[in-house]
DNA sequence: TCATGGCGTGCACACGTGTGCACTCTGCTC
DNA sequence: GAGCAGAGTGCACACGTGTGCACGCCATGA
């Protein structure tokens, strides 16, 4: 009863005119201050609250946005939400939350469901979106930001915030070399190819500085399941035995959950961790703070990288310009690192 | 451009009037299969994507519902909202995401925008709104699930999906009791009451059924700094010397966070787990397999509670009547529990 | 006294879609 | 041939809000 209160009431309350009410609450300068006072005191009485949907079908404009992720439950991305909310809500925008799981049907579907809800913009935090959906994003002719995953030739809609890959990965990997590692592995993903291809190139540079010679059999790159954390451990797990036989006395990992991976198959073979092998991961989760050994590994701003991406949402959506930003990755030394068992020569 | 074409650009092109056309495309048996197929194939190529806010204004139905958590970045709330997204996008039903951090204001916020926005259900997994907003939950007129947080009086509205929170932690207390323990403590946090207090419940239940006489020194309760992982764990390292001092064998964790914490704390203080001293989660979270050693927790079907509840809630928007449902626990044997060092007679 | 101007209000239309009702047309039946 | 049923379509209104424009009123000034 309280709820079915339009501006049409409360013009029938006041003895006036829906125009006047919806300038009076818009504290349009057009009316009076006595009726202005008159009419908000009603809305108050009548508990009257503001159809959004109504106003948006006016105004053209949603005041909310779409976010795609690939997986909820995974660690990286919850701390990316999260800046987004701490941005969002602040300023108004409410946030459709859509998982895709790399699935092609999905991706399309939620696409598809923005679209026809209107979102002022939308925001991606999964890779396959940005590259494989152009034409579709172009389409709802909506500003978008990518997260982690570039925006290509850099269209007018597109923009994109990412964390320098490469770098942090060559830092990470110079890191072991000057605790004198010379046979370092890297442990990668399949499933998000361009993170992978660039935290990789990293790897190979700090090799190639140091005049290191890389070997095939020192790079596995792991096909998780799915999406998410427990895929990429387990993965991980599963090719750990064939890097360790190939020699290598360091493995740098594609992220922390890769090398959670890592940590527990080295527990089954009881290979210590770091005095027979050191590991690196990436990312810096929480979870890196928690196991046995804590992880070396390759600080990200997640909660920034979300917010960030927020603000940059808003401010398209409010036709500024912007600029595509790049985050610095910061080295974290932890436990899991330490010089080679015997040095090699 | 491909954007703003309406119904009534389509009508126009095939000649008709949009009433047509809203009928021809929602398949109504007024129409001839002629016409029927004549305007579907206009809509396809001019690129037609139905107004959803439109409709919604029309229908009074937002086919929207909206989602409180405390905090994203929780791993267990991440779960359950996971679990939400794969029930809401198959049947349709897209989800409006807000944090509350468990801030009255942001509170009160969340639930104004939700009924501003019309939404057509609401999910809470946010303890603290279900006891103190009732009234203005109620305002909205929209059936509400609660999850982990139980419907108080049953009002017609109100509906929850919770776990067995007292088994669950009778069944985790009653292991270390069969394991030896007669000296156990409780960690519990402050923050989240209503759950806290089930579990320390079904602690002092076990204590009673094994003649155990509780001490008050063997319960500490933390008060987190804010919501989510890492103040868990950093507020129970905090209180865990004062447990180990009141010589205690065994300590009986609030969830996994807390257990994380006292692991730590454990390891700075050289106290050997579970050697010296046993620890025990609840909610197994993923960390509780990645932590050494390994969890001994109590696990709770977090995906399933968050479809559970959104299978609920669609339930209520479709009319039907439903059951609240309370979900077993499950008691998971890890690593770090073992019979107390010496044998207290 | 009349023109002027500013202030406050109401009228009417718009946004895009759904739907009850009236209308037209075709073909059939008596 | 007139009447009628039924199928298909269009008209008009509704949902709740925002806004350009015209109107009425009052005060001011010539």
């Amino acid at each position: 009863m309280a709820d079915r209160v339009s501006i049409k009431d409360i013009a029938k309350a006041a003895d006036t005119t829906h125009s006047t009410v919806s300038r009076a609450l818009r504290d349009s300068p057009l009316i009076s201050d006595a009726t202005r006072e008159r009419v908000k005191r009603l809305a108050r009485e009548m508990g009257y609250t503001p159809n959004a949907v109504a106003q948006s079908l006016q105004t053209n404009r949603t005041n909310a946005v779409g976010l795609v992720v690939t997986s909820i439950a995974d660690p990286f991305l919850a701390d990316v939400v999260k800046g987004v909310e701490e941005v969002a809500q602040p300023v108004g925008l409410s946030v459709f939350l859509n998982a895709s799981h790399n699935d092609p049907n999905q991706e399309i579907q939620v696409i598809e469901t923005f679209h026809r809800r209107r979102v002022d913009g939308i925001l991606v935090a999964s890779s396959r979106i940005g590259s494989n959906h152009l034409d579709r994003l172009a389409r709802i002719d909506v500003p978008v930001v990518l997260i982690n995953s570039e925006a290509g030739e850099d269209s007018d809609f597109l923009h994109s915030v990412t964390v320098d890959d490469q770098t942090g990965a060559r830092q990470a990997v110079r890191h072991l070399i000057d605790r004198g590692h010379r046979r370092i592995g890297y442990l990668g993903v399949r499933n998000r190819p361009l993170s992978n291809e660039r935290r990789r190139q990293g790897y190979l540079d700090a090799l190639a500085e140091a005049g290191i010679e890389p070997q095939d059999d020192w790079v596995e790159i792991a096909a998780p399941a799915g999406i998410g954390r427990d895929q990429d451990v387990t993965a991980a797990e599963a090719l750990t035995p064939s890097l360790l036989s190939a020699g290598v006395t360091a493995i740098f990992c594609f992220n922390d959950m890769v090398a959670t991976g890592v940590l527990l198959a080295c527990k089954h073979q009881d290979v210590r961790v770091p005095d027979a092998c050191s590991v690196v991961g990436f990312d810096d989760i929480d979870l890196a703070r928690y196991v046995t050994p804590s992880l070396t590994t390759v600080h990200q701003l997640k909660r920034e990288m979300g917010s960030i991406a927020m603000q940059m949402l808003h401010d398209l959506i409010e036709g500024k310009t912007v600029q595509n930003r790049v985050l610095p990755p910061r080295f974290v030394r932890r436990e899991s690192t330490a010089p080679p068992p015997r040095s090699d020569a």
